[in-house]
DNA sequence: TTAAAAATTTAGTCATACCTAAATTTTTTT
DNA sequence: AAAAAAATTTAGGTATGACTAAATTTTTAA
């Protein structure tokens, strides 16, 4: 049984771990948890101990196994009670994180369970993101940035990479969401900024809002 | 903001100030609790620092008002959850109160009050007991116990005194829930035990059982 | 009303999870 | 290949919330 705080510690490595190769530093983690990197490390030695993560002095750390189980059964609940608060709740997109957060760590397999049954075994949350099923595997689309996508094809979005408020209220203000269907309608070479087709409307957007939006083509 | 601890001492407080009069003895908030009295009497201080209980040394505690309020947004929290486990995760009656435990510290106005909507505002628990609304004030029905229920005269269960597992499982193997009518037959005058009509079904309960369901008259 | 029992508090520890400051190791730059 | 910079760890400290054992106060009983 975990504590609230390796429980953070664990997704933060995991979600590190997916954006970049190797093993995840010190610093990465510490920037992630908001916490001094002299803290990362004494929890390091403890989540060694406890032989959730492989961890060398000044190397970093990489999850075993376990660590892996551990980290996607938070975020399978993470993801999940993110639905939840969507679909019945009222909350919008950009709301959900904080209060998942918390949601997350509450210890009972009947209600995970019962809470993706009730939702009707949704495979992605409200940000596109897989939800890991009670086999902890999840599907994933093989998606692309929008920066990636083809003048004149079409794309849906199927995600971001940002998660923050900001991000998504700006996306929400320019009707976009997962499920929008997007076409780069031209690339504008100067600033490589780009005109879509979003739904029915035709927009502007920076190439750091396009490095940030998920399609699947 | 409190913390997990300081919820847990307020409730326990609130309860047991509840179930007897005068000031709450530390002996029985450690029994509650499951902490030793001198960690109770650590704890009384601090929750004296911030005011949400007035502490005599050697008297016990009685709780502000600001403790009080404290406490009944816990136990709504604690109750709105408990319905909604029932209502919509199919738990039963005697499973729900170890995950409202955890529940009751998510700490998110919008979310309680979107579960109370959701649930349709509802006014009292699985159990029986009544959840306090926004304004944190809670129908209280005037309720006796099965024990004073005067023979032949009929009553609805509206709730239970003992709230452990095996109490409420052994009610239900009995088919006794909320809103079961309930008559008493005949009181035993030698052991007290009450032959009682419960619903469509005949038995015999001890004086124990009887002592700790709550009729409506 | 005094002695015994029970309740409560104090004093001193412990583990968790954080911190700062200093030391050490690794990486980068010259 | 040194020197400088960056990253990481160690050492020592803090607050929280628990504990045990001993001291004190209150309550009960003789």
């Amino acid at each position: 049984m975990q504590t609230l705080s390796t429980e953070d510690y664990l997704k933060a490595i995991y979600h590190v771990s997916q954006s970049s190769s190797g093993a995840v530093a010190t610093t990465s983690i510490a920037k992630q948890i908001g916490a001094k990197p002299s803290s990362v490390t004494d929890m390091f030695k403890k989540l060694s101990d406890q032989n959730l993560v492989k961890y060398q002095k000044y190397q970093g750390v990489s999850l075993t196994n376990e660590g892996v189980k551990t980290a996607l059964r938070i975020i399978r609940k993470h993801r999940l009670w993110e639905s939840f608060l969507v679909s019945h709740l009222n909350f919008n997109w950009d709301e959900v994180h904080q209060v998942a957060e918390q949601l997350e760590h509450i210890q009972s397999e009947k209600l995970t369970n019962e809470l993706e049954r009730f939702l009707d075994y949704p495979t992605h949350d409200p940000h596109g993101d897989p939800i890991p099923n009670r086999a902890l595997f999840m599907k994933t689309y093989n998606k692309i940035l929008l920066t990636e996508l083809p003048v004149n094809k079409e794309g849906v979005c199927v995600g971001v990479r940002d998660n923050s408020s900001g991000f998504l209220r700006y996306l929400d203000r320019r009707q976009i969401g997962i499920g929008t269907l997007l076409q780069v309608l031209h690339r504008e070479d100067f600033d490589e900024s780009l005109h879509i087709q979003a739904g029915k409307s035709t927009l502007m957007i920076t190439k750091k809002t396009a490095e940030n939006i998920y399609v699947k083509p």
